[in-house]
DNA sequence: GATGCTATTGACCAATGGATCAACAATCCT
DNA sequence: AGGATTGTTGATCCATTGGTCAATAGCATC
């Protein structure tokens, strides 16, 4: 997604630094992008243009040619970053009549973890959390809408329940356990750099997923839709001798 | 914990705006130090001085009569929000060898999360996370060291498994999935601010992280410790037709 | 009420950083 | 080759911001 695929010539940087190099206003507006995802990403919003800049391999008022203000340029980073990040594929895999509920959650979060965890995406939308919400307002939006329905309704139908009612605040938070624990691997990558699970790379991601989609599909019976669960459901809460 | 206590006069400020009050040593860095805490949860670390003089009511220049430099302050900030955060009597619960696994997962999440919850610890971890790592490190230190551990235990006890061994990764992860599940409800409120469950206030937050906390050691028991889970171990994923 | 201590301030400094612009030069076109 | 086009730069502007300091004024003590 964020990776540079800048012509050719651009690339191609050998011993004598080529002192001005003019390239067509869309390869350097892709670049200067490209550059402000990972940079942006990874200094926070408050990062300076001119580091910036430097880092791409020009001069920070060439910037200025391409976006008028900073702020321009973080919308269009926002812009970038967020648009063509949700994949409608998935919502036909999750609505999908073949598939059994694990296999919809299974492959769902197999692929959704693929773009979410992404470095760049993960900490701008805690950047743009911790300042302006822009990039969490509207990707919960469209969690809420598009995802967390789908996801109740195979859960329930997982449980044998038939229900099409409104999902209630119980059923979401349960939900929220396992969409927010599996999002807590990103965290921990990605913000706090704590390294997950031994291995650096992402490659065991899917076994332990799959645990824990297991075992929220598992507990969505038990907890959510067994008699006594529900006959619990008013107590404010489970008073223990 | 970040409530202001400042000695009376201090906050008594009625019409005739007194132009300028005079505080003990102590209850000055006091009200500098708690209202640091605040503004910088809010705005960052990057966040102006002079802002943070505004709000407490000083000028900026009297900051520095205090602490010496910025990082000095908030050097300050992370320790205070630091210590006195880890309650030693957690550890004691979860020790207590007259109470039940659920119990104490219970309790412990209870109180945990009413301390962890707070707004600027949340916020000030995560931009911590995003600058240096110096409150994660400290933090993951610490659950890895004196929490984790025990949780893993009182999982394997609550399954009937008797081992002593090391964790491993899995059940490691399993158990992420349900502390990083918990974690998100703060993530949610305190850095997306998206309304959680409904309701703004945290009243039912005990409901729910209950409910996730019997569907983690329910799922233990048959995603990690039963037969046919061990036995799946080995495999790369589990293949489905 | 006078005196001394020091908490507090306003003014100032220097570096930072977003934004501007005239001048320059790489590429294209004829 | 010569000229037009426009991508690119260096110099500059100015508001911001961390940090300093001499002067001021609360408060305690006698």
């Amino acid at each position: 997604m964020i990776v540079e695929q800048i012509p050719s010539s651009a690339l191609a940087a050998p011993a004598a630094v080529p002192a001005r190099k003019r390239l067509a206003t869309a390869d350097r507006e892709r670049q200067i992008v490209n550059g402000a995802i990972r940079f942006f990403s990874d200094r926070g919003l408050d990062g300076q243009l001119r580091d910036l800049a430097k880092d791409i391999g020009v001069t920070h008022a060439l910037l200025y040619h391409y976006f008028p203000t900073k702020q321009a340029l973080i919308a269009r980073v926002y812009l970038e970053l967020f648009e063509g990040l949700w994949k409608p594929e998935w919502e036909r895999t999750l609505d999908d009549p073949k598939l059994d509920p694990i296999t919809k959650f299974t492959r769902f979060y197999g692929d959704y973890t693929k773009a979410i965890f992404a470095r760049e995406f993960v900490r701008i939308l805690v950047f743009s959390g911790l300042s302006d919400h822009y990039i969490p307002d509207r990707f919960f939006e469209l969690l809420r809408k598009r995802l967390f329905p789908r996801l109740i309704r195979e859960t329930r139908r997982h449980c044998g329940v038939v229900s099409r009612a409104k999902p209630t605040s119980r059923e979401l938070e349960l939900l929220m356990g396992l969409h927010g624990g599996i999002f807590y691997i990103g965290l921990r990558r990605s913000v706090y750099e704590q390294a997950v699970h031994g291995a650096e790379a992402s490659e065991h991601d899917e076994t332990y997923i799959n645990d824990r989609i297991k075992g929220y599909l598992l507990s969505a019976k038990a907890v959510l839709y067994a008699p006594q669960a529900i006959a619990a459901k008013r107590l404010p809460r489970t008073q223990r001798a």
